[in-house]
DNA sequence: TTTGACTTGTCAATATTTGACAAATATACA
DNA sequence: TGTATATTTGTCAAATATTGACAAGTCAAA
């Protein structure tokens, strides 16, 4: 079962044997409020996404994959919403999918 | 394929046949403002949910699986992330409920 | 061309998030 | 024990983002 982003970027700290101060400095932000994150009480900002991959050498898109899916979690479980809001989404990405390609017939 | 959030409203208010300016009364919003959501150009105000489904006799768990999935659906197509992020999505779900109960053994 | 419906642009007010710092607590170890 | 380092927590002003409101615009039907 998939931890938190924040307790994943706890394990790849620790892994790293890196301190908080060690890691806030890299990712540019305050160690107290990497502590916070790491434990759930801020967000991360997705402006950082790219320093943390460069910091660890971990490939983007399976961070982002990381980050957007701790995202949609916490919102789906704070809004008791069953599953089939997924089901819901895929269409909707679809849909918007279609809508830009129909609509950027004027872009050129 | 599923339409976005503004136009399933629009799709309702057309159904109902009212204008914006009697809908946004309804839900205690300006027309102006009604309209853009509608045209995907402001975001429909979660706490507007429930006067909603008043509006449209609907049932407010379907509402709210529209309008999470809505919300989902823009955020990965903004950030080109594949379905995988939807596993992942689930698994963190299942494990924030997981620890909530296992943190909750205090509140009783 | 008037009327009603809708769209668009703007901006102050409000709300939320962030960065920063101080202070408290925890941990390790001589 | 004491002390150095690491981490956590609380707070708050500043930076950002969102909202409500209104004016001015387009559009379509009569």
């Amino acid at each position: 079962m998939k931890e938190t982003f924040g307790e994943y970027i706890r394990k790849l700290r620790n892994e790293n044997e890196l301190t908080l101060t060690q890691l806030a400095a890299k990712l540019d932000l305050d160690s107290a409020n990497l502590s916070k994150i790491e434990n759930g009480k801020r967000e991360f900002d997705e402006k950082r996404l790219e320093k943390l991959a460069m910091t660890f050498k971990l490939d983007l898109a399976i961070l982002k994959a990381e980050f957007y899916s701790d995202f949609i979690a916490k919102k789906l479980y704070a809004t008791n919403c069953n599953n089939e809001v997924f089901v819901l989404a895929e269409q909707k990405i679809e849909y918007l999918k279609q809508k830009n390609l129909t609509q950027s017939k004027f872009n050129f």
